[in-house]
DNA sequence: CTAACATAAATGCATGCGCATGCATTATTT
DNA sequence: AAATAATGCATGCGCATGCATTTATGTTAG
């Protein structure tokens, strides 16, 4: 077992790290609120902006997912009991079209945001927060 | 926006990292060997064990899959033009299944785990290798 | 103005996953 | 020994995803 490996083996618990997080979050979400961890992404991002509403196109680079799947989360929205997100399309350009955030979704959002900072600070030790934040930069 | 709020995107942010790594990694083993990331840890697992072999059950734990996903896995490996992996079951209690890690499974593993690293080590930079290692205690 | 090309999103298809279930085997209880 | 429960795995099903293709619209070169 030579010394490069090491980094795999490094990597291997890494991923189990996240794993275990992601885990907690998704379940959190599907258990209170029927949504998916991109879900919520997707919804973060539009609230995020001051319109609350952005073009398919521009939330594929935020959210990391492909076209397509992108445009089958936000028809999963569209069906979503709390309705939170619709979809909207302008003369501008009639290829674009842009997801919105309901005002039923702005009120969510935040909700949603403020009990998954706690499912966070839950499943993360204080060490393991500061390891974090090393990443985000 | 209230400081709460920061921890999410500390963890989006984080998530990013992890999934650019990923994607890395199942590219390469992808176009150069046909295998999915669970199924290089799987056989990374069986070629730590000094029998090369051990039973899905036990797997399960280690490779943080489902029970069925790991049957599945097991059922690709031996469909594999690399057969690097075989099942087998023992009369000490029938309903066991063992994963095997065939010679040709043990040749490649081992030839694989480098070029991975080298995946690994080009992906990452000096700074994202003293951060990951924090989190591998 | 038209023909070619570019861009945005939707859709068909394949893959990998988890959940629920079923089958065979083993362990435990009576 | 028979009945019941637990265990280990395989399989049916549905879901989320990516790739390739299609459809609609916009842009540009000639």
């Amino acid at each position: 077992m030579n010394q490069p490996q090491q980094l795999i083996h490094t990597w291997v618990n890494f991923s189990k790290f996240h794993k275990r997080i992601t885990h907690s979050l998704d379940y959190f979400l599907q258990q209170k609120y029927h949504l998916g961890l991109s879900e919520f992404y997707f919804m973060m991002f539009l609230n995020e902006n001051s319109e609350k509403q952005l073009r398919l196109s521009q939330l594929q680079n935020m959210i990391g997912l492909s076209q397509s799947a992108l445009s089958r989360l936000v028809s999963r929205l569209e069906q979503h009991h709390l309705k939170p997100v619709e979809r909207a399309s302008y003369a501008e350009d009639k290829r674009s079209v842009y997801a919105v955030l309901t005002p039923s979704g702005q009120k969510h959002i935040n909700e949603i945001m403020n009990e998954v900072n706690n499912v966070l600070q839950q499943s993360l030790s204080e060490k393991d927060i500061s390891n974090l934040k090393l990443f985000a930069e």
